[in-house]
DNA sequence: AATGGTAGCAACCGCAAGGCG
DNA sequence: ACGCCTTGCGGTTGCTACCAT
């Protein structure tokens, strides 16, 4: 296992990056394509390594990303997904439409990191800080849920992935190239011997993806701040909306939805500081957030129970009609899922505060009943051992 | 206005692993 | 089977802008 020298470090520019440097890299993986990385460089005129132009390049120049704010959306997807595969920042890259790994880490370390801690939560483990904090039934019983929920998470992620490399051996003798043109980022290879390691497919279209799902929840039902259940994300420098880098996976037909009763008329700087906002809530309320974690467990169960549903159900109306593979339950359940949780957590922060955050935090009520909890959890891990065990040869995988 | 501290982010470093001859 | 090359990935660093004093 060799390791090349990366630069010869004489003549090569460090560095900051300068517009005309980015203009030749550009201009030559255009006209170009990046080709060898290594020889790059002196084909293109620039005084870099290889690495360093492949490094702006992924995660600067390449069109299809997306720089600006992270969205409250994306803010929970990172959490959930971090809680799940730990610091696979390109793995969770890959659930994250046009955000870059480096990025996804930058903002977990500048950002989410702190939050979480500020929150009473050890951003590694996920779970409260102190034994205090865990000391009562219900808070102990979160953890020891998340916890759980996690194992299940990573193995059920697991075998939607091993679904998906066996459909891809099948498509691949049917059809190829696949989606030549995918914007997701490549797919690591599954690293051979780890079954704990979650492989996610690359996101083509149809993929299992159940983060599209939660995606296809967001786009489906508004939230808060979110009129009509668009989210605008875009940024001074980006080039594309959130709803662009989500919604192709959806139908139109949610995006709309004018149910909405927390629909707010607000642009995005709205969405901003509410998403501010709550978070200040959270911080104020380390031990609610224990409470909220309550409902992510089962908002989360309910979520994943419609997973075959997302496999060909009727909700899968983003997923090609070849890939279906399941019976499927109604998608409609989606909108007590993870949104739900979302939703039933500002609702939870407002209505517990108590201190008038109301004005500010009109968070949509989906709040499920208590009694349908625990069934529903039950249901989640019957569901996910189906699942897994539903990997075995004999069940049709999703063809793509 | 000057200075020190901090946050945010782009970029670098070095390891690991797959590809290929 | 072996070793080199290339690429991917995660951790870390360093620069810059912003903020408080």
């Amino acid at each position: 296992m060799g390791r090349s020298p990366c630069c010869e470090k004489v003549g090569l520019k460090k560095g900051p990056w300068t517009p005309e440097e980015d203009q030749k890299l550009l201009a030559y993986i255009e006209e170009h394509g990046h080709g060898s990385w290594r020889a790059l460089p002196a084909k293109a005129g620039l005084q870099r390594c290889g690495k360093s132009c492949r490094l702006r390049w992924t995660n600067y120049l390449r069109p299809d990303i997306k720089r600006g704010k992270f969205s409250l959306q994306e803010e929970q997807t990172i959490i959930q997904l971090h809680a799940l595969l730990g610091n696979r920042w390109s793995a969770i890259a890959t659930h994250l439409p046009k955000r870059t790994d480096n990025e996804i880490k930058n903002y977990w370390n500048t950002h989410l990191k702190k939050r979480l801690a500020k929150m009473g939560i050890d951003p590694v483990t996920h779970k409260p800080k102190s034994d205090a904090l865990s000391s009562g039934d219900g808070q102990a019983k979160s953890s020891a849920n998340l916890s759980h929920m996690a194992q299940w998470e990573s193995a059920r992620l697991e075998a939607e992935a091993r679904l998906v490399r066996e459909s891809k051996l099948r498509a691949a003798a049917q059809f190829q190239p696949q989606s030549p043109s995918s914007s997701a980022p490549p797919l690591p290879p599954a690293p051979p011997g780890n079954t704990s390691v979650v492989s996610p497919a690359p996101p083509p279209p149809g993929s299992l993806d159940v983060l599209r799902a939660w995606q296809g929840v967001w786009s489906a039902k508004p939230t808060t701040g979110n009129p009509g259940g668009r989210i605008d994300l875009e940024s001074p420098t980006s080039t594309s909306s959130f709803s662009e880098n989500v919604l192709p996976i959806t139908s139109g037909g949610g995006l709309l939805d004018g149910s909405s009763t927390v629909c707010r008329q607000g642009a995005a700087r709205e969405l901003e500081e509410e998403q501010d906002l709550e978070w200040k809530c959270f911080e104020k309320q380390p031990l609610r957030m224990l409470e909220i974690k309550d409902h992510r467990i089962d908002s989360f169960a309910s979520f994943s129970m419609d997973t075959t549903s997302v496999f060909g159900g009727e909700s899968s109306s983003w997923l090609p009609e070849s890939s279906s593979i399941g019976t499927g339950s109604s998608g409609g359940e989606f909108g007590a899922g993870f949104t739900g949780m979302l939703l039933d957590s500002s609702d939870d922060r407002n209505s517990s505060d108590g201190r008038g955050d109301s004005d500010n935090l009109e968070g949509g009520s989906c709040v499920e009943e208590e009694g349908k909890e625990g069934e529903e959890n039950k249901n989640y891990w019957n569901s996910i051992l189906k699942l897994v065990n539903s990997t075995s040869p004999s069940r049709s995988p999703p063809v793509f």
